[in-house]
DNA sequence: AGTCTTTATCGTAATATTGCAATATAAAAA
DNA sequence: TTTTTATATTGCAATATTACGATAAAGACT
């Protein structure tokens, strides 16, 4: 054995394993987060910010990308890479949600 | 090589990646969601909840209770297992954090 | 005491991830 | 067209994760 066994689970909860798998590195952390505090979001300039050689960032970003955390965009010569809005507000809905939940159940367990 | 370069990034990016990562799988994203609707939550229930062996699960519990997703009482023979809502508020917060980032930033790339 | 029930740990095989040097690709510049 | 610049891909070694059978540990129940 050794993979995941995810025909057992729902697709939804696929669905947020996969995305916070995206986000359980902290490199590709550091990646969303430049990506939110920087003006430009051009590849090169997120190699330059990381500690990691150019092909592994690469790596990382494809990752995000699949994951669609993150969108990358043509821009001759180089890629822009942005944040993929649509996905950071389905984990904030999901958290969200989450809380609500348990301030419903207000601690009537342990 | 193959092992995550912790030490190149901030503590803070470290503590998101490791949480991230405790919910990086369907199994332990089930586990979350099942404590957060269960009136219970008894250790077994979980192991006859998902459909994975006992040690795997047992592993799993493991792994939330670490990355303190999740605390563990013992009662009597068995083990409650609850979930650490400090945490999760951390979750929360983070997210949301992130939205309001990107609603300052309307869109200006890309 | 002995036995049952519940959960954890060990050992290990299968698979996945991480990181990077070397190399490929493709658009821009000369 | 050649060269430079920017990014992706390949190949591979080191390490981590996933899953489970076998077994251990510890409290509950005769």
């Amino acid at each position: 054995m050794g993979a995941t066994k995810t025909s057992h689970f729902t697709d939804r909860q696929n669905k947020v394993a996969t995305t916070m798998k995206a986000l359980a590195h902290p490199a590709r952390v550091a990646i969303l987060e430049y990506l939110l505090k920087a003006d430009a979001c051009i590849c090169g300039d997120i190699v330059n910010e990381l500690p990691l050689a150019q092909p592994t960032v690469s790596q990382h970003l494809k990752e995000l990308k699949n994951a669609e955390l993150i969108k990358g965009d043509v821009a001759g010569n180089s890629i822009c890479y942005c944040i993929n809005e649509k996905s950071l507000e389905m984990l904030q809905k999901y958290f969200a949600g989450i809380a609500v939940k348990l301030e419903k159940k207000k601690n009537n367990c342990c």
